[in-house]
DNA sequence: ATAAATTATTTAACAGCGTTAAGCAAATAT
DNA sequence: ATATTTGCTTAACGCTGTTAAATAATTTAT
């Protein structure tokens, strides 16, 4: 009877195993190349088991989707965490950004639908995918010297930076880039050329 | 045997019908709902036909982003011609781009795979898909009082304009984007900013 | 005009997909 | 020891893209 603790942790294991899977596959083959039999492959069971553990297969990309957001997130906090100025942070920010991007490819192809046919709407409906939002606009708040953080100015300046980084990491991605230096210099320009734009005095 | 005309206009006929038959169920049901045997039915064949017209469902796919890279060029094009100003040109190209992708949807989501797995590689083997850069990069070169079209701060501006046209496009495409006024502020904002940004004196 | 050959189109089938229901085997409970 | 639950697999359904074989329609040749 004291086993149905060891039983759940094996059940809690076999469910990571499925994720990891996956994105294992997905890293190796492609998103496309995804399929619930080859999943069942890897963690050595047949794939009417997985249905055990999720819904369907759109709930295992929803769920690494949400793992996505999280790692995210942390690196977006982590990186405000190295600075004290608001500027400094917000440039740290964006820059974790990107390095999450190319660090995990395969996990920001789903979160925003890079040739991933994942369903928009159910990844949107994770409350994990509007975490960075508050984090932003607080630092652009205070970059601006503008109290109100819902101020509509705020959400400009945010969607300005979010639209230049996540467009040159979907080129990227898309592999219509440029140069890595290039790259960089389209970055650090936007960066840095935004902040200069806001900033008053 | 005057009729091998009379054929071949019918076959062509049959060819555009199916294209069009693709592109209506995508505006209809959208990409993931797009199959051979849906597209029979709407031409009134059955599947294998489609196989006489196109090597397989990859093709018709990449015929149509084939389609909408021609239509791009040529909105941007009729942007082009409708100013003199470099700067004026700049900026009535880059509102082209933006009304490209709200009119045609469908069309930009396989060109850039947004929501789509058709596989990128092959869209970006189409000549017409690498199409824009010449008559931006002339217009810049322009603007900035460049002559190598070449140069590389050309090439970089290029990016920063086309990454936060693009990044907007496909947050809004996600439906992850603000109101239409803030989507036209930070598009305004970014176009004429960067504009006022590289124009020398 | 009739027979032969070519062309147009369909039906049938294959392998793979996500998913569900039925069946079996092993562990647990009574 | 028997009954019951649990874990897992096999089989199946309807869908997908795609190919091969069979059939219907048309054109060509005699």
């Amino acid at each position: 009877m004291a086993s149905k603790e060891r039983i759940q942790r094996l059940k809690d294991e076999t469910r990571i195993n499925i994720l990891d899977a996956a994105l294992h596959i997905v890293k190796e083959e492609g998103w496309q190349a995804l399929s619930m039999r080859k999943i069942a492959d890897v963690i050595e069971y047949t794939a009417p088991i997985i249905y055990e553990y999720f819904a369907n297969k759109e709930a295992i990309l929803l769920e690494l989707a949400r793992k996505g957001y999280l790692i995210l997130a942390k690196d977006l906090r982590t990186a405000h965490e190295q600075h004290n100025l608001p500027e400094k942070q917000l440039e740290a920010m964006w820059l974790a950004y990107w390095n999450f991007a190319f660090a995990n490819k395969e996990l920001y192809q789903i979160m925003f639908g890079i040739t991933t046919n994942c369903s928009c709407e159910e990844v949107n409906k994770l409350e994990e995918s509007v975490m960075p939002w508050d984090l932003f606009t607080d630092v652009i708040g205070k970059v601006m010297h503008i109290e109100d953080p819902a101020s509509d100015v705020i959400c400009t300046k945010y969607y300005t930076f979010w639209s230049v980084v996540h467009g040159l990491v979907s080129i990227n991605l898309l592999s219509r880039g440029s140069s890595d230096a290039i790259n960089r210099q389209v970055l650090m320009d936007a960066i840095t050329g935004i902040i200069r734009s806001i900033k008053p005095e």
